[in-house]
RNA sequence: GGUCCGGUAGCUCAGUUGAAUAGAGCAAUUGCCUUCUAAGCAAUAGGUCAUUGGUUUGAAUCCAAUCCGGAUCACCA
């Protein structure tokens, strides 16, 4: 149990005792103590102030000589500065919530619970590789899975293919024109990068259709439908629904390119899935949700055929659900998908990691489900973040201004072997060791970049200053841990250490801190925010460093002090690499 | 235009269930490697918390209005 925990209930008896006045722990404000203060933990005093009729002051006094004299084990001091009052807890407290914590490698996680959690992230398209705004969906989706396995959940991790529409059919047609039979082998290229390039192609090849239409004299809406690629790539997408063969035959081949260059990404990156939805497989049984709605007169159709839903009530528009040609749209295939996820897996929460532009959708999505009474409509939860942006604005594949991700990754993986050999501290790694380090540093960076803003956020990608790693980057933190594992190689923890008196300031700190790890994973998961992990270990290896300048381990004054400071290392590595862990980054033991 | 989100140091971001002198990192300046890893530590400097008004013992935080930026409101996905 957390201190805040244990000092709000003394503290609402206190005044119970005192003034014969009932208060809830909420309406208490408990935070540890600011620095330039003597004290741990501080009571704000100012709320009773009204109720109670005393000066702050007076209060202060009078609560803090009661907590003192009840808990003399707990509190050992007091002092009242304006509103607030500071306690001191003492040393032997801390002492043992170190012995009792300092091994535990579950620390601040918790036992199963029951609850079980679907998490759909990443969800690419089969016509372009992956970006920086992926990544970020990837390691947040990552992370908040296993923060709430940490939190006693069972986790169903799923990916939803978008495989299908005409943006697939607009590779295809590229690559048989200007492909000439070329293949990722023969051109020795990732496939998904292959394929994108295909896409550009198209893109480039119908702008110059829809230029030489418009210099006819044709109007540029009117260019862009009678454009002859774009007629052929409707007319595809129509052979392809009909399930004509050859063009099935090129579908696959070309999406088994881009899952062979996908499958590289994400293995380098550690993203991985319990199960993969095809939207080509789901885009079809979204349609009985059209007729449930229309039986329960929920939808209605119009003169045309086509099958809306009025949400004008809420707030929204009208949602067309279907076309006036009985095919289904994009949110006809969420719905049946909602259903299929629910019906296979029965979960207690779905978690949809998805970009804040689809807040509507999503919005109205939930809101549908509600409408028709499906059981799981509210367990629906949009987990939605900020698009990355670069100095220049928003990224655009069509304007080449994509920062895409294996090149990121490859750049990172460079700059951490040329500050690596810079500095020279690892001469005697093996090549494959060296190999292993750089993926991690590198991976380590980029990660800890995207998930320490709250996802949110917009955020905002510089490549020219590119990613530090120094100081609030995962290399500190990284580094901080080898430094810690270096100490504990050369002197591991005494069996049964003993309690060492009393502590000086910086390994208080440090206990403090450790302390705190379980509350902050608690936060961090009701909110589903990893950059709360990310900012608390940044802020408990900063700690340490400190300490580390400040006082020697090895060199401790007395044996007693090296224990109880082997102690504090051991606990500081173990939190370090738990927190980083669940932000899917990997700690080194030497760097 | 409707709805939603945001505006904090030169830059990137914390802090937003109201609480002490608004915090980090980067960049700048300055010290510290003969003892556990200097990817580190210590220090200096940097602020009209977009603006105005309100509520309050107390506001970056809550309310209202205004300004600026973004997303969305597709028979695209």
């Amino acid at each position: 149990m957390s201190i805040v925990s244990q000092v709000k209930p003394l503290v609402v008896k206190a005044l119970k005792d005192l003034y014969g006045q009932d208060y809830q722990e909420s309406e208490l404000t408990v935070s540890t103590t600011k620095p330039e203060f003597e004290g741990d933990y501080t009571l704000v005093l100012f709320s009773f102030v009204k109720q109670l009729k005393k000066s702050p002051e007076q209060l202060g006094e009078e609560i803090g000589n009661a907590l003192t004299k009840a808990h003399p084990d707990f509190f050992t001091a007091y002092n009242v500065i304006k509103g607030f009052l500071n306690l001191t807890i003492p040393d032997h407290y801390w002492i043992q919530v170190l012995q009792s914590e300092f091994s535990n490698k579950r620390f601040g996680f918790k036992e199963a619970n029951r609850q079980k959690v679907m998490v759909e992230y990443s969800s690419p398209n089969t016509n372009k590789p992956l970006h920086l705004g992926h990544l970020r969906n990837n390691f947040l989706g990552w992370s908040v899975a296993q923060m709430l396995k940490a939190s006693g959940c069972e986790i169903i991790k799923s990916c939803v293919v978008n495989d299908r529409g005409i943006h697939i059919c607009k590779s295809m047609i590229a690559w048989q024109r200007f492909g000439h039979g070329a293949t990722p082998q023969s051109t020795n290229t990732k496939g998904d990068h292959f394929v994108g390039e295909y896409y550009v192609k198209f893109n480039d090849a119908y702008k110059k259709e829809v230029e030489a239409l418009t210099a006819g004299g044709m109007k540029k809406e009117e260019a862009e439908k009678e454009a002859p690629l774009m007629k052929e790539a409707q007319q595809m997408l129509q052979d392809w629904e009909a399930g004509k063969p050859d063009v099935i035959a090129l579908w696959k081949k070309m999406n088994s390119w881009v899952y062979a260059g996908f499958d590289v990404t994400y293995d380098r990156i550690g993203s991985d899935f319990d199960k993969m939805y095809y939207e080509s497989e789901t885009y079809l049984p979204g349609k009985k949700f059209v007729d449930e709605g229309l039986q329960q007169g929920l939808f209605f159709k119009k003169e045309d055929g086509s099958v809306w839903i009025d949400l004008t009530a809420e707030g929204l528009d009208e949602k067309l659900v279907l076309r006036k040609d009985g095919t289904s749209v994009y949110i006809t295939q969420d719905l049946g998908l909602a259903q299929q996820k629910y019906e296979e897996f029965r979960y207690d929460q779905s978690i949809y990691v998805i970009a804040d532009e689809q807040n509507y959708h999503m919005k109205v999505l939930k809101l549908i489900l509600q409408k028709l009474g499906k059981p799981y409509a509210d367990s629906i939860y949009h987990l939605n973040y900020g698009m990355v942006e670069l100095p220049s604005g928003r990224m655009k594949s069509r304007e080449g201004t994509v920062v895409d991700a294996d090149e990121m990754i490859e750049e990172m993986v460079n700059v951490a072997k040329q500050k690596t050999e810079e500095l020279g501290k690892v001469k005697d790694f093996l090549v494959t060791e060296l190999k292993e380090l750089y993926d991690t540093l590198a991976l380590g960076a980029l990660k800890f970049f995207l998930l320490r803003v709250d996802p949110k956020k917009r955020m905002i990608f510089n490549p020219e200053e590119s990613i530090d790693f120094h100081g609030f980057t995962g290399p500190f933190i990284q580094y901080t841990h080898a430094r810690i594992k270096s100490i504990l190689r050369k002197q591991s923890v005494a069996g049964k250490p003993e309690p060492a008196g009393s502590l000086l300031k910086l390994e208080k700190d440090l206990i403090m801190a450790l302390e705190q790890y379980p509350a902050v994973l608690e936060q961090a998961v009701a909110e589903h925010n990893p950059s709360v992990i990310a900012i608390y270990v940044f802020n408990l290896a900063k700690s340490f460093n400190t300490f580390y300048a400040e006082h020697s381990v090895m060199n401790a004054e007395s044996e007693e002090k090296k224990q109880l400071r082997l102690q504090i290392a051991e606990m500081t590595a173990h939190v370090i690499a738990s927190g980083m862990g669940l932000l899917g980054i990997r700690v080194p033991e030497r760097m």
